[in-house]
DNA sequence: AAGTCGAACAACCGCCAAGGA
DNA sequence: CTCCTTGGCGGTTGTTCGACT
């Protein structure tokens, strides 16, 4: 999974570090130390850059480094640091011994950050049908994650409006019935569709998708704004959550 | 069996801030 | 004050491997 060894114009080697390679810098280090990476190349008797030993000491060959697979502890820390601070992974990875901030940074993008994306998503109600149950049935195969409808779902076409609605909230706690659903759906959406719509909302910024945390001003339950048939309509949930409710008039 | 594709991850690259000359 | 060196950080790339067709 990494490139091959070469070297580069200047003669200094690049790509995979050998058994031998990391024996002369693991040796060099417990040696002497590393006052100044880039004359300890030479002196350990490598041709690498300094950079790159520095990297491969600090990444692999550093003392109580923990490599493998994430426990659910480890993965709960991660997302929940992001989430304050954002790609600082040299800060989350203060906050996990033995993991190093390149680990962490590819952990991340691998698993964590898709399975993170999947909290954001689209729900096409049909206001006219979607039953309670059907919603809340949606809810619940969605775990941990609060649904919000607004509370007029069930009003005559004719008489919807882009006006702000109240709204109910149906979660897992309330509810429990097993019904499956014709009416709501769901489906990933992208980043990039959702910030097409922004336009739309009030009261946000353009860079909420981006922004770890939430306007102060939004209370819990909002329904941030009610769109017209065939508009995207979006409610925030209290917490970090913000779901697209498609405003979909016609039965299918 | 062979080809394709996406996931995983080690390593590289460019940029920036701090500190010293 | 300016310039240079160095270490550190975050984004990106390149290669391998396994799953799937």
């Amino acid at each position: 999974m990494v490139r091959a060894p070469f070297y580069d114009k200047n003669g200094v080697k690049k790509g995979a570090w050998s058994r031998e390679e990391d024996e002369k810098l693991r040796d060099h280090i417990e040696r002497h130390g590393h006052p100044n990476w880039r004359k300890l190349p030479k002196l350990a008797g490598l041709s690498r850059c300094g950079k790159s030993c520095r990297l491969r000491w600090m990444n692999y060959l550093r003392p109580n480094l923990k490599h493998g697979s994430y426990t659910k502890e480890e993965e709960e820390i991660i997302v929940e640091l992001h989430q304050q601070l954002g790609n600082k992974w040299s800060l989350i990875a203060e906050r996990l011994p033995g993991r190093t901030d390149n680990e962490i940074k590819n952990h991340w993008h691998s698993h964590l950050s898709k399975r993170n994306n999947t909290r954001r998503f689209e729900i096409q109600v049909n206001p006219i049908d979607a039953s309670e149950q059907e919603i809340t049935s949606y809810a619940e195969s969605h775990e941990n994650q609060r649904i919000i409808v607004s509370d007029d779902r069930s009003t005559n076409v004719s008489e919807s409006s882009s006006t702000m609605s109240t709204e109910t909230s149906y979660t897992q706690e309330n509810y429990s019935p097993s019904l499956t659903s014709n009416h709501v759906q769901s489906t990933s959406i992208s980043e990039e569709d959702s910030v097409a719509s922004w336009g739309t909302l009030e009261g946000l910024g353009s860079d909420f998708w981006t922004e770890p945390f939430i306007s102060d001003n939004v209370s819990y339950g909002h329904c941030i704004y009610r769109a017209d048939p065939g508009e995207i309509a979006y409610y925030y949930d209290g917490t970090d959550l913000l779901y697209q409710v498609m405003g979909e008039y016609q039965l299918s």
